[in-house]
DNA sequence: ATAGATATAGACCATCTGGTCAATAAAATT
DNA sequence: AATTTTATTGACCAGATGGTCTATATCTAT
């Protein structure tokens, strides 16, 4: 029916558990449109087939030893060979989904899902295009947001009216910023055309209003309070 | 055909734009199962609203003057009223998809979208899912991980054979990390059960592979360059 | 077994840091 | 006009910090 002048799109498999691999394999043959280049059962093995044979796509199965999964896909990416990595998971962990789709997998499908649909994702992913079926979508954005939601009220408290930094004066932020690029007395009174002894007295102005002793701990304070973050303005 | 025995939907919508405004109430009149509560045509007349009434969705437009869209989400977030939050748009801007999300939004569709796609939204919303259009799916993640590869290799880079931090042993690492929370020689030594001079010693041979003059310069490095974000290992 | 790396510690010294008190001038607020 | 806040500087001092040199005692790897 279907003759061979359309080029079969190259296919690697990446799962330790071998009878997967070989149904996956059965089952992309049959399709005729996909040609298994490779398969391999860890994924150093894995990597080096695909630096090998150059597939479209990877299928890499990401519950494996330690973290290897989520590995694969950085080690493969990091080849820039533009290889599509679809992610195989047994289960819909969204913790796994998340950190697979950040650091760069194309899409996300669980070994129950109807083989309909794996053929159908390697076909989206193949054409350049992100797949995650629906409930996995779902999956992500409630980790995504959930995620984001401490980030998010660290920043409004950052920009609170609690922050001991607002109590600063103009100079006193001018000096604090100095501060936290690690520059001594002398080096602050040069920048700023100030004596050194005026320096000292900002410096310990600032040490009063943040409640710290030290400019470590002074600097501290800017970083984990926002300091860049506050003039930077609502980021969201 | 349909009774009222099943209770409506309460909707709410605002968008500046009076006309689409009207348009989207008729349409969920005519489908009988929502009700639309009130219409508001800036953020801040909606917030009140919602306050008010205390709809079950809010369809929110994004296009707005300022950044008046994502401000309505932190918003009626804020009132935290369990709202669920679909938010509209005129195109599909990637980042305007990625900050509605990131903040909160439920779902996101587009204004040219069919309108039996916004109830299928209103719905899955309704229903304590997500919803996001295959299409808006795909720009989500590609801005999604765009953003994220910055991140990623700064994290690398982090874990990089060139980090000083990796010239550290671990007697200086336990070190700075005490440095790194603005603790003073005698109090290293208190910790360490060592004496000031040791710990005098190890400060030193931590600047020297540092290439830092001081301790602040010393903590900034680290922090700069993954002191924390190494030992939590690959945090991908 | 011997060389190298690591952890420990003392002595000495110059400089930096932080604390305190006092004082002047300009700017902002009341 | 009077008061408060902010920016500036000096003087003095104790203690912390950083640089250098030396010297053990382990531990590790060749």
């Amino acid at each position: 029916m279907r003759r061979e002048f359309k080029k079969k799109s190259r296919i690697l498999l990446i799962d330790d558990n071998y009878e997967h691999l070989a149904g996956i394999r059965e089952l992309l043959n049959l399709e005729g449109t996909f040609d298994v280049v490779g398969i391999a059962t860890n994924v150093s093995m894995g990597v080096n087939l695909v630096k090998k044979y150059q597939p479209d796509v990877v299928l890499l199965d990401m519950n494996m030893p330690d973290r290897d999964g989520l590995q694969g896909i950085v080690d493969i990416t990091k080849l820039e060979l533009g290889t599509k990595i679809l992610a195989l998971s047994g289960y819909d962990d969204a913790d796994l989904i998340f950190r697979a789709m950040k650091i760069g997998a194309k899409g996300y499908v669980l070994k129950t899902m109807a083989s309909a649909q794996l053929i159908y994702a390697i076909e989206e992913v193949l054409n350049g295009k992100i797949y995650l079926p629906n409930a996995l979508t779902s999956r992500f954005f409630e980790y995504f947001q959930k995620s984001f939601q401490e980030e998010n009220s660290r920043q409004e408290n950052a920009m609170d009216e609690e922050n001991l930094l607002n109590e600063l004066t103009q100079r006193e932020e001018e000096v604090l910023e100095l501060l936290t690029q690690g520059i001594t007395y002398k080096g602050v009174a040069n920048k700023l055309f100030i004596s050194e002894t005026t320096v000292k007295t900002h410096v310990n102005n600032i040490f009063q209003k943040l409640q710290v002793n030290d400019r470590t701990q002074a600097v501290l304070y800017a970083i984990n309070n926002g300091f860049l973050t506050k003039r930077v303005k609502i980021a969201v």
